[in-house]
DNA sequence: AAGTCCATCTCGTAT
DNA sequence: ATACGAGGTGGACTT
């Protein structure tokens, strides 16, 4: 990581290292008390105040306050950084194209100023939710019960997408939701939606379910539920099925094939 | 802002300088090689590579790679830092309580760390939102149409909360969903779900309106709206009005006041 | 503490 | 480019 650092610049010396710095495509920092204002999809002012500001290579641009994890102010990769000076005042301007915002910052007094060429090729191996208990229950479809197989996943309807479609041991037909935390009503809700929505639908393999009077079966895959959903899910004749989502990385499970 | 600036130090340096920065409460910024395991509402991994740490004196702690705008891993104000020494490695670790989630750092090489006391009593003015509409239009309803008045707001139905409820001149209901942005076919969705809801409510003033043979108007008011969208409203016979959110800061409002 | 909803949501992904 | 939905959504507000 190669770094400078520039101590109470005036505007002048600022200018010229945040120059250097966008040139090298390196990550600024900049401590200071500045203005802020935005106009785009909103409009925000900000006045004076001593804030944090990161410019990253990709054009990201964040003002962070001291406290909250949100910037209060930002701009979006692929954003344009430009600087100028006015009555010997830096101004740091970052534009995008579409939609058109404009971020506006007027630096008063600079306490210090980085730039680093931060090295960084890796990527965050993740898990814990929505997808990977789909990509679980594809591999393993006995986790929802013995027999179950799994025929479609993201199928289309009216309302959404079906998380997983498949079927039991006696051809019935079944509609997976799935959340990866506790499930309320409104889980319950889609789900009967999508349910509604195969039911209206013409398609040739429900009228082969009909002609052999199967059923639609709808089940609800969450690790918990809450109560009023569960109320409401016995009095639709829908089904719960416990499931967690895998707490498992990929490189966990790459090193667990390895083994064998 | 007093700040204090640390290039390269050992791990036992880095520590004692995070060690006074966190006493003073101050915000915290390290410029490092390091490795990220965070657990608590899913599990994530990030591997060897160069970042920038901050530590906020709310306990907020943000991981930043050098693109995005969203830091690649995080814990949120109220966090507890903590920081410990294991085989001459530096670990911080970022511990909140409910939910319990645990965010560790291993540290391998600083380049460097910087800790600054921020000051900033500045919030952010902002305009051009949701509510910031419905502000607009109950102060100025004729935006809508002459004579509408509202009646209630954030009124709640089955399926959410009807943005603004009122009735126009021939004493039609009206119900309004108002988008801040450009309106696409959820929004009419939304819209008939809540004029479904109020057709299956019992209330009086519903009865009153049905005995006096009204109507219930539905009205989609947004800035402007998607092809598809225009096209559902016109087969189920909702409105469209065009309003633009307001672009004015509550600052700039008092200013035309004092003006007069 | 838990639920609800907006957001300059951001970000990925499919169309 | 646009549309759509998930997210460790965050954050403000209500109950």
């Amino acid at each position: 990581m190669k770094y400078k650092i520039l101590e109470k610049p005036n505007c002048h010396e600022a200018y010229d290292l945040i120059e250097e710095a966008l040139r090298k495509r390196a990550t600024i920092t900049i401590f200071a008390c500045c203005k802020v204002n935005y106009e785009g999809r909103a409009l925000s002012e900000l006045d004076w105040g001593e804030r944090i500001i990161m410019i990253k290579p990709d054009g990201a641009f964040l003002i962070h306050q001291d406290k909250k994890v949100e910037p209060v102010n930002w701009q979006p990769p692929k954003s344009r950084t430009r600087q100028y000076i006015k009555n010997d005042t830096l101004f740091l301007e970052s534009h995008r194209r579409t939609p058109k915002e404009l971020l506006t910052v007027e630096i008063k007094q600079i306490q210090f100023i980085t730039y680093a060429n931060i090295e960084d090729f890796e990527e965050l191996e993740q898990a814990g939710y929505e997808k990977d208990m789909g990509d679980m229950i594809m591999e393993k479809p006995h986790i929802i019960e013995e027999g179950f197989t799994p025929t479609a996943r993201e199928y289309s309807v009216e309302h959404g997408f079906i998380d997983i479609l498949g079927k039991d041991t006696d051809n019935n037909l079944m509609i997976l939701e799935l959340k990866a935390r506790k499930a309320g009503v409104n889980a319950v809700k889609q789900l009967m939606r999508y349910i509604q929505d195969l039911e209206n639908t013409e398609n040739d393999y429900l009228r082969e379910v009909e002609a052999e009077k199967k059923k639609i079966r709808g089940l609800l895959v969450a690790p918990s539920i809450m109560d009023d959903a569960l109320e409401m899910i016995e009095e639709e004749g829908i089904e719960f099925v416990s499931v967690k989502p895998p707490r498992e990385l990929k490189r966990d499970k790459k090193v667990t094939l390895d083994f064998f």
